[in-house]
DNA sequence: TTGCATGAGTGCAAAGTTGCAATTGCGTAG
DNA sequence: CTACGCAATTGCAACTTTGCACTCATGCAA
């Protein structure tokens, strides 16, 4: 973070990062998966059967949109919360806004488990029980694509606007982007 | 294609194409902003007001949802249209089904073009006109979003299944694909 | 004819990324 | 004490991608 606010985003190269952080090249990639997922702190996290467990036990009452996005969220939400750095992040994302669209990566890179994850329960939702496996699996990429705009766009509303709330009204947000265009789409 | 389907995607080097070619590597780059977009075909491409205007006297009737698709569609058609090569570009699909991210990223490429694009017509829209200048730029970016994964659900379904049907039959049934969740949706 | 602007193509160097093989340190079984 | 396995780290080479500077052919104006 020092070296990319002080250098800016392209003059901090990786030799220069590794180097002072006293690492090889090669030790760098073990832990992140590029130069600008080690700069939002984005780590492979899994969505795991706890992990959406653990969601359905918070929210009973979650839909699969509503559960589709706290997943989403709750992907990215250890690179958001950390803290300290919060404020030099979200600096850098405003200097270099094409960084959002990592988060939209780092959520496709994860699509096939979310597909696998929201499965089930699209299975069971009302709407969508009378679906053919293969029509269940176009409907649970298209909605995925749906979440997954919406957690960018109130992502990026709550680092532009300066962050007021914490990140739980980044969900509430999202999920509120997606009933409200749905909604509206009639 | 010769030497993708020779060797693999990723035995193919960019050296060895560029010389099967007969231009340098540099010049490659001239031309196709990666290796696989040259493979999908996929060149730089704009959304100019004129594209925009052909489509909306095309289809008089459409809505956003359907102007943006058509639109999406239209700015990857000629890459899937490109008659010989059809059948090995979806042979190449079918063996490395990650490519197809590769629609997604192009069409966010141009999402900045796109959001403008529609920006008129959403305000104009039934269930839009209400929307402050905020609140209509972050419906355009979910609308976007949900659009293009019923895109490339379409293409994916398309090539996968064998294509059957022309181009057109692709645009209709990512329309109908966003159609149809979003009412079930509710 | 000369000079110049333009655009396409090229070479080169630097940076990000990845697979493979080698090394190191450490705990544990024999 | 030794040998082994395991995980973290590293070096290295290959590959993709990009910015910059250079050449060269073409065409056009003076």
């Amino acid at each position: 973070m020092t070296l990319v606010l002080h250098d800016g985003l392209e003059h901090a190269t990786l030799d220069a990062i590794c180097e002072s952080a006293g690492v090889s090249n090669r030790t760098f990639f073990n832990y992140f998966d590029s130069k600008e997922d080690a700069i939002l702190g984005l780590t492979d996290s899994e969505i795991t059967d706890d992990s959406v467990a653990e969601i359905m036990a918070a929210y009973p009452a979650a839909d699969v949109v509503e559960l589709t996005v706290r997943l989403m969220i709750g992907v990215i939400n250890p690179s958001i919360t950390s803290s300290k750095l919060l404020k030099s992040r979200m600096k850098i994302v405003k200097l270099h806004p094409h960084l959002l669209g990592r988060f939209a990566l780092q959520i496709q890179r994860m699509h096939d488990q979310l597909t696998t994850a929201i499965r089930p329960m699209l299975a069971a939702a009302p709407g969508f029980a009378d679906q053919s496996p293969e029509e269940s699996e176009l409907s649970a990429d298209v909605i995925l694509s749906l979440c997954s705009g919406a957690a960018r766009a109130a992502v990026k509303e709550w680092t532009t606007t300066g962050n007021k709330a914490p990140i739980e009204a980044v969900e509430d947000r999202a999920i509120e982007l997606v009933r409200n265009t749905v909604k509206r789409l009639k």
